[in-house]
DNA sequence: GCGAGTGATATGTTTATGCATATCATAAAC
DNA sequence: GTTTATGATATGCATAAACATATCACTCGC
């Protein structure tokens, strides 16, 4: 059984748990046997597509295939902290530099980017923006935006521009692994892990 | 066979397809035999969860579990990407407007309004920067901002709020509808709305 | 014609599924 | 302390369905 199943299979439980529902309660629900729900859940099964689908829905959870490319933004929705406020300060922040970024890359003159480049640096700094940013991935950000401004006042400076992209890129990538860049992930709060309850 | 489990056997298609694989060749690089791969792109089999996560994987996908809740923002990352360029200047009003509004919401004062409704504000308001607004989607947005601005300075008026609340609440509905608030992809009557008539 | 490519069909084997029942835990009653 | 009851999860077994292997039919360039 490799890790891929496993993980559906946990993220099964965990969600029924979640719900308060006995497996008893899932099956009547979804109208799958309980005999059953107690192998998938122990991974003895390799379960069928309907069988998965059926028990997403009760449990609110919808089976998706998404791209790799934007499984950390997927990701980071998904972990969503609804009530990020804990830390609104450093997430304002980030806010403001992301999008004084966009302004930057917005006024670089064309002259001396291809337009593809310019596109890919904008695709980064916005898709930033979906991702709940730390006060540690700020130095990052502000670093690009540094950087980014030494560009446009020396458009001679390409490297400048390197810089800010290789900045991006990186928290990005440590954003992918599920961690703040340069912090340690935050001590999950002990209540709720993971939205879903009530509509 | 159900809606889902149909819709995943098109998705793995359609993705197939777009890399310009044969069912031969996905067989080979998945392990998964041509002939089965047939008769689950034809939805003749109910494939089992192993089965998938294979070929997902091959197609640089990934099986995910997202609850209801987030949904729309899931989707609107999934699907959402080059067309962002092209409309930038109302993406832009769009941050702004809603970090304007988080500034709002985030000085409201606590004698009026509770802590939960407050939070409610600001999750609705912060779910909102998942999505690419377009330009017909901002009016929803400066209407929001207009009747929280009136709030802030009458603190009595609390059908304001209920104004602010109901903006983004519906903005947010239509986008989980997969189109743009108030533009045309919604479903439109038939007949038309004024009498300016030819064809 | 041939050969190499595509996706669809048979046939046998493996396995998930569904039903009935067993086990385990906890608590109430004797 | 033992028994009985209740609610939970696990296990055995028959069967239907997914899966594997091989083959088919079809379309192309040659």
């Amino acid at each position: 059984m490799s890790y891929a199943t496993e993980h559906i299979a946990e993220s099964l439980k965990a969600a029924r748990e979640r719900k308060g529902l006995s497996q008893r309660a899932l099956s009547a629900k979804a109208g799958v046997p309980q005999s059953h729900i107690s192998k998938i859940e122990s991974g003895a099964v390799d379960l069928r597509l309907s069988s998965l689908v059926e028990l997403a829905r009760v449990l609110d959870l919808e089976l998706t295939l998404v791209p790799r490319k934007k499984l950390p933004a997927v990701r980071a929705i998904i972990r969503g902290d609804d009530d990020g406020h804990r830390d609104v300060q450093s997430a304002r922040k980030a806010t403001n530099l992301l999008q004084r970024l966009d302004d930057q890359i917005a006024a670089l003159p064309s002259e001396t980017l291809s337009e593809i480049a310019v596109q890919e640096l904008q695709r980064r700094a916005r898709e930033l923006m979906h991702f709940k940013l730390s006060a540690d991935d700020l130095v990052h950000l502000q670093e690009a935006s540094a950087a980014m401004q030494e560009f446009l006042s020396d458009p001679r400076n390409l490297e400048a521009v390197e810089q800010a992209q290789s900045q991006l890129r990186m928290l990005r990538n440590a954003l992918a692994h599920g961690a703040g860049a340069s912090a340690p992930s935050l001590p999950r709060p002990a209540y709720r892990l993971d939205g879903d309850d009530h509509g």
